[in-house]
DNA sequence: GTCTATACTTCGATAGAC
DNA sequence: GTCTATCGAAGTATAGAC
């Protein structure tokens, strides 16, 4: 019986390039995207992909596996993303637009909600987003000290800030919460023109007009 | 059969007062809390009340009735330890403590994800957030003009920006990612004591102190 | 008013057919 | 190498016994 464990553990899965393997990510993203992890499982993600249910487990040991793909595809891509608006001219500006796009908050949260019951998941997620914090930190760091200014706000402290705001405000708004959002932008928005005028971090971000935005 | 289906939806459930009906509530907190919403299934909830599983169908018509209480009760009860918490001569620090609690913060992210698929969840956070965002700021508003301090932030952005913050750093914490998390409380650490000093929001959040903390 | 027996659906998984 | 037939466990929900 351990011998039939073991070849079943290290039984061959179909092939990482199969476009069948891809539309089963594609389909489980999908579903994760418009209803939530609960909804990825191996029936409905098959339904979607137009195939069978087995297909699944034929592909991924297990669903933890097809959760992970899912995972690193959208983290890989997003770090493409994340790479090429951190080289423009304006990190500052680059970040807090790209942390807005409200697809990557509902993709961020939908994996911490999974991370609780799946440890690979989660340490894949811990993973990443170290990775990307890193990759803020640093791009904003360079983009400093190439021009030799003395930041009031550490780079890293400015990456957790937006990080935090951009997905609060989309998942709040995904609930159809908006109190105190417009005055939340507006007050971004200022703090980010002020950083681009004075080449630094914004010295007040509190300004008075914040108030009549 | 139209006449089986009222008679169905109209049926009579178990007392709102029933210590069963308490006992499977607090199983279902339990397992939320320690595992994620998709654990709260009928039979788990069951189980970990010591109770049968048809129980949860007796007192509540269908599972989303189970987590709307769940999360009433939870509300309910933060709105009181909150309203206790702004009362305090210190309101935008009884805040930042209030906000901190990591508890509150997974409560959050759960109901935030299971909202995505039970449209009832949804509406129900939709309105205590906005009650729990309005009770802030409107303490924070009652602390500022009561001293004539006009503010340089708005109440209501700095209730955004707690929140967001610290329930971030609660779910990050949560998944093992640290970085930047020392860094960005020493600066919340120092805005708080700048406010408490000068009676006011801090006017300069992002001094060269928080450098070297 | 409170709980049990039971039906029916969907889940993940595996052995084996092509 | 790719897919199908099928199993046992777990899910929600209902009818009916005390």
């Amino acid at each position: 019986m351990a011998e039939g464990e073991s070849a079943w553990a290290l039984r061959k899965l179909g092939a990482e390039n199969s476009a069948t393997r891809a539309a089963l990510i594609d389909a489980a993203e999908a579903l994760m995207r418009e209803e939530g992890y609960s909804a990825v499982t191996s029936r409905r993600v098959a339904a979607r992909a137009g195939l069978k249910p087995q297909l699944v487990h034929y592909y991924f040991r297990g669903m933890d596996e097809l959760y992970l793909a899912v995972f690193r595809r959208g983290a890989e891509e997003n770090l493409q993303r994340l790479t090429a608006a951190l080289a423009q001219p304006r990190p500052l500006r680059a970040l807090w637009e790209f942390v807005r796009d409200p697809r990557g908050a509902t993709f961020t949260a939908e994996f911490t909600a999974l991370a609780q019951r799946s440890e690979p998941v989660r340490a894949e997620i811990a993973r990443y987003a170290e990775q990307f914090r890193r990759l803020q930190m640093q791009a904003l760091e360079r983009h400093l000290s190439a021009r030799g200014i003395e930041p009031r706000i550490q780079p890293v402290v400015a990456s957790v800030l937006m990080v935090s705001l951009s997905s609060v405000l989309a998942s709040e708004a995904a609930l159809g919460i908006s109190l105190g959002h417009e005055e939340t932008e507006a007050l971004a928005e200022l703090c980010l023109r002020q950083f681009e005028e004075s080449g630094d971090a914004p010295a007040a971000p509190l300004p008075e007009e914040a108030h009549s935005a």
